[in-house]
DNA sequence: TTGTAAGCGTTATCAC
DNA sequence: GTGATAACGCTTACAA
């Protein structure tokens, strides 16, 4: 088809270009006879306005951009970002924005993800990364470019973020461990840039001097996240001449690892092991046991997020108000810790 | 930041906003030294075309949009998705083109999705869909938009799609089972919609009729491609009275479950239930036991799609020319079959 | 309530 | 090799 302008439905209805424009853009002021035989015209030719053009004179493009952290791993890998991503979408689609998310943050040169932003094909971003010290982050917040961020990063806060309180979080899930009578924890870490990593392992050390358990550094694995780095991890700890009662992972997907090594060492969980995750997956219950651990909101960091950001937009007031909310965890007890040891080795 | 437009970057480097444009588009017919004085005003001062200008005027954006299946389980729950778009993103970065990949296909009313696409947002898409009457291809179809689709509908064939032997890559899979001297073969298939399920249900019936088993529909079980449809079947298989000795699953997915259920009831892989996957997701190794499978060329299928599509795109000839490209699959034989059973129970 | 006309920031077609 | 100038398809004062 030779693809319709609006001149053209001008034309075919009878009327200005301009009185199109206003019922396209449901403008008050158009006789509803006029307004009808106009929406007639537009629905029977299937047209729709060009968004480029629209979005030169508008300046605005009604679209927001969704970027994930970068490595392939995480990308879809891990479930939190496909339940964080929807909870911005929700909300976009609920407030006549459209968002789309950047793939290929490993692949592109990020200098054409920059050149795409600058450009203004986003009005704009919703950052999902905890990365200490995220290129991207720091391209957002220098250009100008709104955006809200799940996640953040202590020293130079953003602007505007949303995220849970990692050190509590962890903090309780690590003492549930320490009021069943361990006192053998072990703790698997993220990647060391992330602030939830070090935000977690902080929770665990005050969990364990709280209790006044001295910190065992062999107890102390740096994972990456990754269900592999946790069967590693766990593989090595089970090693120790003294190994582990208990287990506090600062993920569910390392978790699964860590439940394969258990089994394959014949030995058991949580009967040999006690295991606290952190997420709370939906996917977990299929891994048995079913596990126990700190639910972080996910869907609704995303919902909050977008929120933060559309309303920065709509109020486009130039100087943004610093926004920092931090959303409750909740610690899920299911089967993965058992019940209270009998006999605390010390 | 003010914003600066081409016309503030040639009045500062000197020359009329035709050689900036130029400049920008690399265009050979410019002194070198205007050109470099020209790009130093322009990097100095990180100026960044417009994309909304650039397309009004040469109508095209560059960028591509990625779809993926609709059901949220899908999004981002199955990696093989991931493995598809990383393909794509990856052939788009190195040709120049941008991949965004459309979030919330479920939340936001897809007429949104539809009225983009129709206002030009995108050069092309690359539609990642096995679903028989998916509306997002209808659509596609007939608005004429270029696209790509990894995973086709039978009848009514999509101009250019990729996509595997679906019937033939079962058909080994199950003839692998049965060489090892299984005769009571379950089969788990996906979504009914989808047309890989019932590829890959021909080929289990192929290879069980050409080694002249019947099939035992108690054997076969309705599943949706998620590992909690694996468990629940499983679990209905394990309490025949004549359960399965082996089992056929038509995704990666749905065999987590499968483990899982198997564990529960104190029986054993590949022991008591030999299985073979489809897909080859790279996480399974991390489920005990390393599963047998066949292998999908997910990042090659997504490569092929965006070749395809910008190749389209690039001789923007008006009648596009059928393209049907099948990539082969392999069997990847690992331990979750075991060895030739000694006494094939009939 | 409706139409006229002036842009929005680029690229592209001409001349020079 | 470079610079005017006319589009591109839409929105939006301003007039009528």
């Amino acid at each position: 088809m030779p693809q319709l302008t609006i001149e053209d439905i001008a034309r075919l209805a009878g009327v200005s270009r301009s009185t199109v424009s206003r019922v396209l853009n449901s403008h008050p002021s158009v006789r509803p006879a006029v307004r009808d035989r106009v929406q007639e015209v537009i629905t029977s030719h299937g047209y729709t306005p060009q968004a480029a053009a629209r979005q030169l004179v508008t300046q605005r493009t009604r679209s927001i951009g969704l970027i994930l952290p970068d490595n392939v791993y995480n990308l879809f890998g891990n479930p939190i970002f496909a339940l964080m991503s929807q909870g911005v979408s929700q909300v976009c689609a609920q407030q006549g924005y459209t968002s789309l998310l950047f793939m290929g943050r490993q692949d592109m040169n990020e200098q054409d993800m920059f050149k795409m932003l600058r450009g203004r094909e986003f009005d704009g971003v919703v950052l999902i990364s905890s990365n200490t010290n995220d290129t991207c982050a720091a391209f957002l917040k220098e250009s100008g470019i709104p955006y809200t961020r799940i996640g953040h990063e202590p020293g130079q806060d953003d602007l505007r973020y949303v995220d849970v309180d990692n050190v509590e979080a962890a903090r309780i899930g690590v003492k549930h461990l320490i009021s069943l009578g361990h006192r053998h924890i072990a703790m698997l870490k993220g990647l060391a840039r992330d602030t939830c990593t070090s935000d977690r392992y902080q929770g665990y050390k005050e969990a364990l001097e709280e209790a006044g358990i001295p910190l065992d550094p062999e107890l102390v694995g740096d994972g990456d996240w990754s269900t592999a780095s946790g069967y590693e991890l766990t593989k090595r700890f089970l090693q120790l001449e003294r190994p582990p009662t208990a287990l506090f992972s600062s993920n569910d997907m390392m978790v699964a690892g860590v439940i394969r090594a258990v089994h394959e060492q014949g030995r058991r969980v949580p009967e040999d092991l006690a295991i606290v995750g952190f997420d709370d997956l939906p996917q977990t219950t299929m891994i048995f046991p079913d596990l126990t651990t700190i639910r972080q909101p996910c869907v609704e960091l995303g919902i909050r997020a977008a929120e933060m950001l559309i309303e920065q937009l709509e109020h486009d007031t130039k100087e943004t108000k610093p926004m920092h909310v931090i959303l409750p965890t909740t610690l899920v007890i299911r089967e993965s810790c058992g019940f209270k040891r009998r006999s605390a080795v010390s």
